[in-house]
DNA sequence: GAGGATCCATGCGTGGATCCTG
DNA sequence: CAGGATCCACGCATGGATCCTC
């Protein structure tokens, strides 16, 4: 995605808000058009591409560094695809996973802990039967983990660790986790990243990444006070 | 430099000497329509276009991984630029400098020696009065350093060595060796690459490049047997 | 619907070298 | 003209996620 036009990152949190409410209800096409961007027909070719056109509208920073997407907040922007208005279509992307150092590591430094610490939730409209110019952004809403939340999504990072630990990439399945899982994160099946057998030899497998479910995140559109889409 | 043909790697010196004998006398505009690439007006923002050009005629494989360009026969490709018939107008630039693992090499496993082992030097008229396409590829010719070669760069490369383990970077000056010197190798003077300071802590210069002089290479143009070009 | 598979953009490092100025 | 400065191509890694098939 071609960078048309520079948006400066906005000062304040309040800056940031005041950016993201004027995005709500208005449609990919519109907001793409404001930044000189095409749409494509779908994102079957283009699967980050409304995170991407988000991050620009939004004078997002980071670009593929490691740090928050407005740093100097301290606040992740996350797009949500949704189904219908309240109901998250896909599991979200949080982290790599590095399967080389998993010794020496825990849940207060981990990059997970960090993502998660403050989130926009950016909503968007994801229903097949809708085009996707036609999609239109939702009410964001900022979020941190409560303290429940955050001591489910510890324990289920803590187990998925112990076993990466122990080196048995195999008996890690998507299916651990009661809000994060661990999942595929590479160009195909085939790629292969960095990792160490259960005999603690350096050895290649497929690399992975950690998702919230998103039967997790629909309870963050739910009830509570939380704004919703549109 | 899209490629737009692929060609397989020659299987025997041979056949990758009888290939390299159709491009003597041709111009550069000749071969690359043989590969359906275009020339640029000059090298100022292409600089390494002709080497390229050369790779893909001829089947080189390595691209960017450090292997030798013809890594079954053990032959390095190094198109040389000359101001005149038998004369290199440039140095020749051979290895990146790892300026942080200096502790544990020698010579007999160093980059340069492994570089030079094998070269296929192709000259390619370089005079300023030619424009780029009307410039022809030479007569290309094996070399292997002699014994007395090999002891004058080893020596330069173990006198550079040496100043780069005591960590006195702003010491080694591209002055320093007979036939091989230390230049910057970078986008610009202003890159940083990865160092340790003469106090051993971990530290960011502009990083450096071996190259060999050009009043040694042209001394490989002399009388001794070698082919000139044309 | 969940798990496994896949796709684009962009930064950075390495390999290909030549440009340019005192 | 030697030494210092600079420039492109391309692979690989990371960050953005959604697709697709049981």
């Amino acid at each position: 995605m071609k960078q048309y036009k520079f948006i400066q990152p906005p000062s304040t949190e309040q800056e940031l808000l005041a950016r993201i409410e004027t995005l709500a209800g208005k449609t990919l096409s519109q907001v793409a058009l404001t930044v000189n961007i095409d749409v494509p027909e779908n994102q079957t070719t283009h699967k980050g591409w409304t995170g991407q056109l988000a991050e620009q509208v939004l004078g997002a920073t980071a670009s593929n560094r490691s740090e928050p997407d407005f740093q100097h907040l301290g606040i992740e922007l996350k797009t949500i695809p949704m189904s219908k208005p309240g109901v998250p279509k896909e599991s979200t992307y949080i982290s790599t996973v590095n399967l080389t150092k998993t010794s020496g590591i825990n849940w207060e430094t981990s990059a997970v802990r960090k993502k998660l610490a403050r989130v926009l939730w950016l909503p968007v409209e994801s229903d097949n039967s809708i085009s996707l110019k036609h999609r239109r952004f939702g009410n964001a809403f900022l979020w941190s983990p409560s303290a429940n939340q955050e001591k489910v999504i510890r324990t289920d990072w803590e187990e998925i660790m112990e076993l990466l630990c122990t080196g048995d990439l195999d008996k890690i399945s998507s299916s651990l986790g009661t809000y994060l899982q661990i999942r595929p994160k590479a160009a195909n099946s085939k790629s292969l990243g960095n990792s160490y057998s259960n005999e603690g030899i350096r050895s290649s497998t497929l690399p992975r990444g950690f998702y919230l479910r998103s039967s997790f995140t629909r309870t963050l559109f739910e009830d509570g006070g939380e704004e919703r889409q549109d």
